[in-house]
DNA sequence: CGCTTGACACCGT
DNA sequence: AACGGTGCCAAGC
């Protein structure tokens, strides 16, 4: 099980109407420093695609981030869409009352 | 085996 | 308040 199999777990983990942080991830991977930084690299290698929920996870502060800080991607519409449909709202690429709908593990 | 890169976060200017 | 620079972990070449 590498790193990042584990991050997909995590992912998966996120209930449906909920998001989470890169931050949040790290914590719950039990290690110390700036984890987020290996599970930003976790999750583009995604393969997973449509099965792990990777929209679920954004930035710190609720701003959804995407490629190399792009937030504006094709793909990233749908993604939003998709919260949207779940409940999130998200507002010019930030999530609304992230506060609320932050998941910690 | 060592160097470079990558979907970030935090502090300083 | 906004932008830029720096720091760290893991994986790939």
């Amino acid at each position: 099980m590498k790193f990042a199999e584990k991050v997909y777990g995590l992912c998966k983990k996120i209930p449906k109407g909920k998001v989470s942080t890169y931050k949040e991830i790290g914590k719950a991977l039990k290690r110390k420093g700036m984890v987020y930084r290996a599970v930003g690299v976790a999750l583009k290698n995604n393969k997973h695609a449509p099965v792990i929920p990777c929209h679920r996870v954004v930035k710190s502060g609720g701003f959804i981030g995407g490629y190399h800080g792009k937030t504006s991607g094709p793909w990233l519409k749908k993604k939003i869409a998709l919260l949207k449909k779940e409940g999130v709202s998200v507002k010019n690429s930030k999530i609304v009352d992230f506060k609320k709908k932050l998941h910690k593990y």
